[in-house]
DNA sequence: AAAAGTTTGTCAATGAATTGACAGGATATT
DNA sequence: AATATCCTGTCAATTCATTGACAAACTTTT
């Protein structure tokens, strides 16, 4: 039983599907096929067909594919049919954010616990959660059953507290803090680098402006 | 004098560049070679080069590139010698939470105005800044030079709010509704889908835990 | 029941990104 | 000043990802 390796290109892909398909099925639509999805999703049949196959036939020749199915079963395949516990760490304005964010745990992330360094901050509730001091970090990760950590503190401390966190048994770390981690094999890394993520905008923005000077020149 | 295209794979690694070159510049390290950066930031040193020199011979010979110099070099490319103003439709948690983050004026984006349908919210302040309804959104953009918006409405709004914001002369969308927008050529949009990211974490917890037990078991 | 039309799964071809290798030019050492 | 060492820029090789093409299988129409 040889399970092949998925490669990451198309995991950043199944989100995409899962959130189509889901719009799809509650719009009451049964069926689509490769070729119907592509031009929904503006990108090629061909990469439809070859990214669901890679997790066995979901389609029928002639038909295409069951919505509520596929939709079924990327949805098994990005683990949501888990239930995952997640505390935030960090009750900053992004924090706050997040905890209040309640269409995770229609997904299945259950949100138990917030923290945070600053005293000022502890007592104060997000989402009827009180925000608990670093102190009771560990034990409460222990009684809890925590999976998951979210990470948004100031990179300062984001290393040290990741390896406590490491220390407690987290399989997971959502990290929103700009500077990598280091972690042991098996704890899974997911990085949302903001500012990265807005110079990237940055460079288009200035690309283009380029793009229209030399065209008008020419 | 023909510019050719650089990859999107090559300019969503320029800022992890960026932020271990300011690094390095910070601790005072005058150069540095792609050797030693590869060993920093686990990638291939022919990586590195490779990308690099796709913008010009930074570099030199027996000596490596000067940390300095390379710097302000990426951050011209990423556009960070240009200012942005921008602003920020939706105040809820999120909107506030990026509204407060001070380290994006550090870069240029200057922070203008936030906006948000709910009238509850008018009048609130973040950082200095009082939110408007959404009848003041196109005034506000043509007398404020407005480049970029930022998007923090739920993804029912989105589309229409998008419209508007190419109509009244946005360069740029940064999106965090949880919906594709369409947009004309030549406006630039960046996603930030949070619960893609967290459906990968959540696809590679599940990932890691079967390859585990497989591990048991053979 | 046969024919026409649809659509998948898969193989092969193409294209893109990454890595490896090394000549040549610069620095550091003796 | 000569020699050894270092390190880039670039070309070639390799690996990875995407696209195109089509036989086989199913559905729909006649």
């Amino acid at each position: 039983m040889e399970e092949k390796e998925i490669s990451q290109a198309v995991i950043g892909r199944l989100p995409r599907y899962f959130r189509y398909l889901g719009e799809l099925k509650d719009e009451g639509i049964e069926r689509i096929s490769s070729q119907d999805l592509s031009e929904l999703m503006k990108v090629t049949a061909s990469q439809i067909r070859q990214d669901f196959n890679n997790f066995g036939g979901f389609g029928q020749q002639g038909y295409g594919y069951n919505v509520e199915y596929l939709y079924n079963e990327i949805g098994n395949i990005l683990g949501l049919n888990r239930r995952h516990n997640f505390i935030i760490i960090g009750a900053g304005n992004l924090g706050q954010a997040l905890g209040n964010y309640i269409n995770f745990e229609r997904r299945g992330f259950i949100f138990k616990g917030i923290f945070d360094a600053n005293p000022k901050l502890a007592g104060r509730e997000v989402r009827g959660v009180k925000v608990m001091p670093m102190e009771k970090l560990g034990q409460f990760m222990r009684d809890n059953d925590i999976d998951i950590a979210v990470l948004t503190i100031p990179k300062a401390g984001a290393v040290e507290v990741a390896e406590k966190l490491v220390q407690n048994g987290v399989r997971a770390i959502w990290n929103f803090a700009h500077v990598d981690l280091n972690v042991p094999q098996g704890i899974q890394v997911e990085n949302v680098h903001l500012s990265d993520s807005l110079m990237k905008l940055s460079y288009n923005i200035s690309r283009y402006m380029k793009e229209q000077d030399a065209t008008l020149k020419a």
